[in-house]
DNA sequence: CGGTCAGTTGAGTAGTTTCAACTGCGGTGG
DNA sequence: CCACCGCAGTTGAAACTACTCAACTGACCG
């Protein structure tokens, strides 16, 4: 009871596979469920090491990172709110998830959840719309990383970062207003998502900054200001 | 009854998602289908053109391309024998899928696959699998794409392909024996693929030529000598 | 056997990386 | 509350990789 009372308060019901499901299937996952709050920085699961549960995304952002025998490193993914974080059917991966902001996370035991997915089909069928959507997304980046621009890529990390930030409060990102984002990557993690170093990363900024398409307060607070003249240079147009 | 028999004798059976479902829902999906032959270079789907089925790869190699308003192109995927082909509960999309060989294709009309996979959560389940096995090889690429020279890229793709074909024939690439491949990309496709250009491309492969890792006969014969080699300028090392 | 276009080769250039020095944000301790 | 420190981030100069543009070659077709 009071297990559901507390996914009737939570942040990313309606968004997150529990909300795409029957009240049934539902109620069975939130009780499987338990809060785990994972700290900035954190390394949640590797090749190595495998925490034995999956879970949904409350709060934060994960990254999932490749990391070559050089120490290059390349991010293949971004979990935000209401995603789903874990490998299904397959214990084995070649990707490291790293908490890249304070976590929350809605967290089940692999077993629980796959024997949950056999009974509740209702709940595969949410993954398999899911998975199909992720995988549309890494198409997108794909073609980022492979035909752009410097300039064009920057533009487009901020923009789909400012996307998946409004999404996560309801709203949607007008044509011409601005909008002020807390950056959830570091220069190093930006430069990991693009393919590209840290110093292009920072002199991009500062061109786009001297441009007037953004303004910039501390470190991590990046407001967009002409978000359709981003779009454009993201774009290449 | 002669329907089931073709599926007997059909070369991706095993490999297929047909192959991962009970006799009963496999059946059910050989009812529905029906072949169809698909000349290189035509266009099967398109932002604009919805063909109105799915279907599994029998024979040739599918290019999901994405095009920019430039003309510039990336290819995001490639459907080998077994593939999938189709975009499930979502009639848009941005991709555009075209054979880049003479196709061979196993199609289920879009409506009634889909009544199929809500009847039998069997295919389901294995479409599931199989988008999850999709997503890791895009994150692979994306790592490709990101972080790596075109040598490197070069390498990978030969090494990429040539695992494909061998799959096809139930084979293994051995570590150090050579393995002769019929590229079934043209330069412009590699290039497409890579996030290169053609003459990058050429100049890749003149250069394994000249390093003794790979002979060529023709366009589009490539032989891989030195496989381990080549494995290690793929991961960098 | 000749034409055509995919593919190759060359020279110059643009854009990104590399290496190195520097700046200032943000946390810590006095 | 302010001064200091460490490291994330910035800036500059040189080097290098892959691109562009242009000319050429030869594989494959009729």
């Amino acid at each position: 009871m009071n297990v559901r009372a507390r996914c009737e308060t939570c942040a990313v019901r309606l968004r997150a596979i529990c909300g795409a499901i029957p009240e049934a299937a539902a109620a069975a996952l939130s009780q499987a469920s338990h809060m785990r709050r994972i700290p900035a920085g954190q390394t949640i699961y590797s090749e190595l090491y495998d925490p034995g549960w999956f879970a949904i995304v409350v709060f934060g952002v994960i990254k999932l990172v490749k990391t070559r025998g050089d120490g290059r490193q390349q991010i293949v993914g971004l979990l935000f709110e209401s995603d789903f974080l874990g490998r299904l059917f397959d214990r084995h991966t070649d990707l490291t998830a790293e908490a890249t902001t304070n976590l929350e996370l809605c967290c089940f035991s692999r077993g629980v959840f796959e024997s949950l997915m056999q009974e509740h089909k209702s709940l595969e069928h949410a993954l398999l719309r899911r998975t199909l959507d992720n995988l549309d997304s890494s198409r997108d980046w794909i073609f980022l990383l492979g035909r752009r621009t410097a300039q064009e890529r920057v533009a487009s990390l901020l923009l789909f970062i400012a996307e998946r930030i409004a999404r996560g409060r309801n709203e949607v990102i007008a044509g011409t207003s601005e909008f002020e984002l807390n950056m959830p990557l570091s220069r190093a993690d930006m430069a990991d998502f693009l393919g590209l170093t840290i110093e292009t990363i920072s002199r991009e900024l500062h061109g786009l900054k001297l441009a007037g398409l953004i303004a910039t307060k501390g470190r991590r607070r990046i407001t967009l200001c002409e978000l359709a003249a981003l779009r454009r240079l993201a774009d290449g147009v």
